[in-house]
DNA sequence: TTCAAATACTGAACACCGTTCAGTAGTTTT
DNA sequence: AAAACTACTGAACGGTGTTCAGTATTTGAA
């Protein structure tokens, strides 16, 4: 009975065939890029035959974005060395920039756009967000465990920061810092990334 | 000579009656049925006739993103109201937030789709984002002059703030905080923000 | 071995999209 | 009356996601 069992590896493996061949353009080609006609004609196969394996575009989009965390996961992976967890929890935000400057795509579809998480939402409610977040709160709970963060809540606080650093991300993605001055550009969102870890090291 | 100007005022007219149809659209049926031809079926035009009257689809957007911000300083404009310092910069992040709730597509629009920017990005460097943010920038200058913030730059302080209540908006407008059990849904955000503001009042 | 059923795939179409351009009425100027 | 200018459009180009009838090919049972 290890017929159905093929059957279904083919299966998965055309379903990998589609992913990576989806993940090949938006690296090369961005976003817009990433249509069925283009992967199609990247895997010599037609249009059609993508809809045998996926339900529509969403659902590859999805994909794309579990790929991303899973890219991101290991960015952040050696982070663990860092004993000290307000160091850590420092460092996990550089890493969150760093991240979303080099891999901005990635960081778009992770965060930014709605296409993936529409088919998703009713689901796990996006399992790669809140392992991620969970990570973030687990160093919270340890600054607190030693004594910081006193009279704030880990959950909440968590939140904070996740936004603070977020919306720093975001907006310079989207361009719009640019109402700053040329001269400010390099360092201002450094410097308010700094002035952030500041405040919350003295909380 | 009065016939050049008359010539210029039917322009503008057209133009106005383009934008008009666009901006009903937007609100309607939202930022994707924003189409070039569905503005033409509303204007009853031809597609092509749109284009004697803007460059393209961008420039369209730009607009509304300009109208958005319109929008967005009537919202804010009881503000003035409020003599304390502190608590006009309080005032104003809640009523960004709930701005950003009550009108999630012109939120969209103005700070985090792409589209209208990126023919604007070289020119005036975005009037209304500068204007908006000077605004915000001013009000914590207050609040330094009545001794709050010592220790802290007005200007990286105000993009601290912006950044934060932004990422609090964007996570939760792109579905991003669905991670968050359902019962703290409702209060989770609202809870971040006193938090911030807390830790901003004992600065 | 033969025939039917299941499988894997596709061509063509549908309904959209932004954009361009030759061409056409109608008005103005000469 | 002829030429020039204005405002506008039909039709096309090349793109998009998606669906479905139809076609080979392979498999399973009679």
């Amino acid at each position: 009975m290890g017929l159905k069992e093929r059957k279904e590896r083919n299966r998965e493996d055309m379903r990998a065939r589609i992913l990576k061949s989806a993940h090949k353009i938006f690296v090369e080609n961005g976003f817009d890029d990433v249509s069925i006609r283009n992967i199609a004609v990247d895997i010599e196969y037609s249009p059609a035959t993508i809809y045998l394996y996926f339900k529509d575009k969403n659902e590859i989009f999805y994909a794309l974005h579990t790929e991303a965390f899973k890219v991101f996961n290991e960015y952040v992976a050696d982070l663990v060395s860092i004993k000290d967890p307000f160091k850590r929890l420092v460092a996990l935000g550089r890493k969150f920039m760093a991240f979303a400057r080099k891999y901005p795509k990635y960081y778009d579809i992770m965060f930014i756009t709605m296409a993936p998480m529409d088919c998703h939402l009713n689901k796990d409610k996006w399992p790669e967000g809140t392992k991620a977040h969970a990570f973030l709160e687990g160093l919270v709970a340890e600054c607190k465990a030693q004594g910081r963060f006193k009279k704030l809540d880990a959950q909440i606080l968590s939140l904070t920061i996740w936004s603070f650093v977020h919306g720093l991300c975001s907006l310079e993605l989207q361009n719009r810092l640019r109402i700053y001055p040329d001269e400010l550009q390099p360092t201002i969102t450094r410097d308010s990334f700094e002035q952030f870890v500041k405040v919350l090291g003295n909380l």
